[in-house]
DNA sequence: AGGGGAACCCGTACGC
DNA sequence: TGCGTACGGGTTCCCC
């Protein structure tokens, strides 16, 4: 389920591995992750131009091209962007949903065991309205603990609800958010009106914290997440709530409790010490 | 405005 | 063992 540091790891695997090539081919499998273009119409608009950079903004994995038009794939569950260098066979290439060709002999796929992800073609007025509708970058110099204080003043759902809301703050899912109070000792249920402005500076820091040591070992593969190379993120080793329900919690030895009780989302914490 | 629910998709888990 | 069904999970969209 790649969140904001398995999708900045992807994004930035590409920028190094295909920045400056040039598609000289695409093909489409299985149109169905497409949204608001056809499959002819993108491989009109994707063949012969060239890759001029990789990068994140939120969920989603942005590839600006030449043209000015850019590609946002959104990941979802089970997505992933691979490079085949020439060795891919029968089962890697089975999810391929997408693949383009690049000059250099090489391939980029969008492989999608589920496909719930999705691939948008946007021209730039449509990519600016777009991430005009999404929240805060949590690691931009902008999100300070003023600001995430006044957005959680705002309402009065759960604060694990709220840092999940991508009009919000972009790129936090269930795993960041479960860590991320784990780490801050805030109960995700309680209403996020009621975090004082010195539990958002805990909070701010705790967020940028779990989200910086999770690219740093190249995300989290609880069960599907793969980067550009197929190869699995080693943060699921470092978590401390998320898939530990029932387990110990590593700061009060106290067991770690799940429920399902916000947002019917899979939420773990520990009552003792997070409130 | 904010909340609830359905749709999207298919591998996996589970029941019989 | 085989078959059928429920479930999950982020986002969007529709309706109340």
């Amino acid at each position: 389920m790649p969140e904001l540091p398995e999708t900045e790891t992807i994004a930035r695997d590409l920028d190094g591995a295909i920045r400056g090539r040039k598609i000289t081919k695409v093909s489409v499998r299985k149109a169905d992750v497409l949204r608001g273009v056809t499959a002819r119409a993108l491989a009109k608009s994707l063949r012969n131009a060239t890759i001029v950079r990789s990068w994140r903004r939120a969920k989603l994995v942005v590839l600006d091209l030449d043209t000015g038009d850019r590609l946002v794939v959104q990941p979802r569950f089970t997505g992933a962007l691979l490079i085949d260098d020439g060795g891919f066979t029968g089962p890697e290439l089975s999810y391929s949903t997408l693949r383009l060709e690049l000059d250099d002999g090489r391939s980029l796929h969008y492989a999608d065991v589920r496909r719930l992800g999705t691939v948008a073609l946007m021209n730039a007025k449509r990519f600016d309205e777009y991430s005009r509708m999404l929240g805060i970058e949590p690691l931009d110099r902008a999100f300070t603990a003023k600001h995430l204080s006044a957005v959680l003043r705002a309402t009065s759902q759960p604060v694990k609800k709220v840092l999940m809301e991508q009009r919000k703050i972009a790129g936090i899912g269930n795993i960041y958010a479960n860590e991320a109070l784990w780490r801050a000792r805030i109960d995700p249920s309680r209403p996020a009106a009621s975090v004082s402005l010195e539990e958002a500076k805990l909070l701010r820091a705790s967020i940028v914290g779990v989200l910086e040591a999770a690219i740093e070992a190249r995300g989290t593969s609880f069960r599907d997440y793969r980067d550009a190379r197929g190869k699995r993120g080693s943060f699921v080793e470092k978590l401390e709530a998320y898939g530990r329900g029932g387990l110990p919690c590593r700061r009060c030895g106290h067991k770690l409790v799940s429920t399902h009780a916000i947002d019917g989302r899979a939420t773990t914490l520990c009552v003792t010490c997070q409130r």
